[in-house]
RNA sequence: GCACAGGUGGCCGAGCGGUUAAUGGCAGCAGACUGUAAAUCUGCCGCUCCUUGGAGCUACGGAGGUUCGAAUCCUCCCCUGUGCACCA
């Protein structure tokens, strides 16, 4: 399942303009556009590919659609015929990325890495061509360094220089700890790009220091210093904080349909137009002029919304499936009506019924996964909060209909189907 | 090693012997309003059990202690920061 085919069948190294033009959009920050440029006039008279890099913690095996804003790009650089090459950071993850922390990171163990990095990859082929992607890993060279190695290595830099990374500079002065390790992270990431002689790397904008790190240590091992394409970091459902697992704003790939489409659809209309730029393969133009459509009354947000979350949707699910995600959608929440395919959950009559056989309301909304504890399934119910079959409940208990029962179950936005045997 | 300042619920941050499940803020959830938006307003926001009002349990870095009673006082330990020292 292939996220994006802006130009598939593309023959090897078109112009470099051509080229240009696809890998500059969505790009945060290139350092710099005029190596970029030089690099793949050079691969084109060669013949030879560009070596694109880009590094992976396994640290987060659920991918959301902030990481697929990079992932995109690096497509593209293998529809245009260049080799991917996909980093798995399992040393680096002993360490864990200092990037947007203000507290040190707890490292991993090896089973958690292996781990974690299969997963990753599943993921990560959703959008990357599997065939085309080199896949590595960082210990093959980083274990053989050895604690001479890492001397040498890290005689490199000077401790002023990695002070002034944001991170550490922040930490420092809110006199927060920073562990030595820490300080280790870029070095290795830099000596990646060193074993794998990359010619470019991307990452988000905030690794910006990492990245560089890799054009310093290139030209102290002889080598030209990659390219950093950098990629915005995308908000998340909040449309403030970045798009996140940990701070439940993210949008995971392998969400159903249905949740895809909702959550695409409760995003402010000011963050849909990121979200087309970045998540979609319509021309900056295009998205501008359907910006202006809405701007000049000539088109509903909300039109223009569902048109993204039916894109987006259908990038990972197929169009059938987005397509009747959207139908769901409208019925539940325009229509007010319930809708067809909710999810069911099988409940045994024992695990929801007290000892008369009346069933628990509390406990069914715990056991469908709406309330995370009893006590806030009863405020919650106080609150008029949840409706069984479409009507709101106020009480506590209610007595079952012949077995197996199937109810709908509502609180808030959220609905069951609880099928109770 | 010494001195000082700290460690409170998802996060930030009050409290400094009892009316404290613990003020505020953020985040979150629900209701109203809507375009399931956003903004705004309102309510909720540890867990369990009976119930429309209670009962019990767990919680303020850890372990002890003082006290009728401790997040609050004492002792020891762990952790963080800062300064000084060490760097024979």
């Amino acid at each position: 399942m292939v996220v994006t085919i802006l130009i598939s069948d593309m023959p090897e190294f078109l112009p470099v303009d051509e080229q240009m033009d696809l890998l500059e959009k969505g790009a945060a920050e290139i350092i710099r556009v005029s190596d970029l440029r030089e690099r793949l006039e050079e691969s084109r008279k060669t013949g030879r590919p560009l070596r694109v890099k880009a590094g992976f913690d396994p640290t987060a095996p659920d991918l959301h659609l902030g990481h697929t804003v990079l992932m995109r790009k690096l497509r593209h650089f293998q529809q245009l015929g260049h080799t991917v090459i996909f980093l798995v950071g399992d040393f680096t993850s002993l360490i864990g990325d200092p990037t947007g922390r203000n507290v040190t990171r707890k490292p991993l163990t090896r089973e958690q890495i292996d781990k974690n990095a299969e997963t990753y990859k599943q993921q990560v082929f959703r959008i990357l061509d599997a065939e085309k992607t080199e896949v590595r890993y960082n210990s093959e060279w980083l274990g053989k360094l050895g604690y001479e190695g890492t001397i040498r290595l890290t005689a490199h830099f000077t401790v002023s220089q990695m002070l002034e990374r944001d991170e550490f500079s922040k930490r420092f002065q809110a006199e927060q700890p920073i562990s030595l390790h820490e300080l280790l992270y870029p070095v290795m990431q830099g000596y990646d790009s060193v074993a794998l002689e990359c010619d470019v790397e991307l990452g988000g904008t905030d690794q910006k220091f990492n990245l560089l790190c890799g054009r310093e240590l290139q030209r102290h091992y002889g080598q030209k210093p990659q390219i950093v394409l950098m990629t915005p970091i995308l908000e998340g459902l909040d449309g403030v904080q970045k798009m996140s697992k940990s701070l439940g704003n993210a949008i995971g790939i392998n969400e159903p349909p249905g949740e895809m489409y909702g959550k695409l659809m409760s995003i402010n209309d000011e963050l849909m137009w990121k979200y087309w730029v970045f998540l979609t393969d319509l021309r900056l133009s295009e998205v501008e002029s359907l910006k202006a459509d809405v701007l000049a009354g000539k088109s509903h947000p909300m039109e223009v919304k569902k048109r993204l979350a039916r894109i987006i949707t259908a990038g990972f699910h197929g169009e059938a499936a987005a397509e009747s995600a959207e139908e769901n959608w409208v019925r539940m929440f325009q229509q007010k009506e319930t809708a067809e395919n909710l999810e069911e959950v099988a409940v045994s009559f024992a695990e929801v019924t007290d000892s008369l056989g009346y069933l628990m309301v509390p406990k069914l909304l715990v056991r469908g996964g709406l309330a995370a504890s009893g006590t806030e399934a009863n405020r919650k119910i106080a609150e008029k909060a949840v409706k069984l079959d479409g009507d709101v409940f106020g009480g506590l208990r209610i007595k079952l209909p012949a077995l197996p029962a199937r109810i709908v179950v509502r609180l808030g936005k959220r609905a069951k189907v609880a099928v109770i045997s």
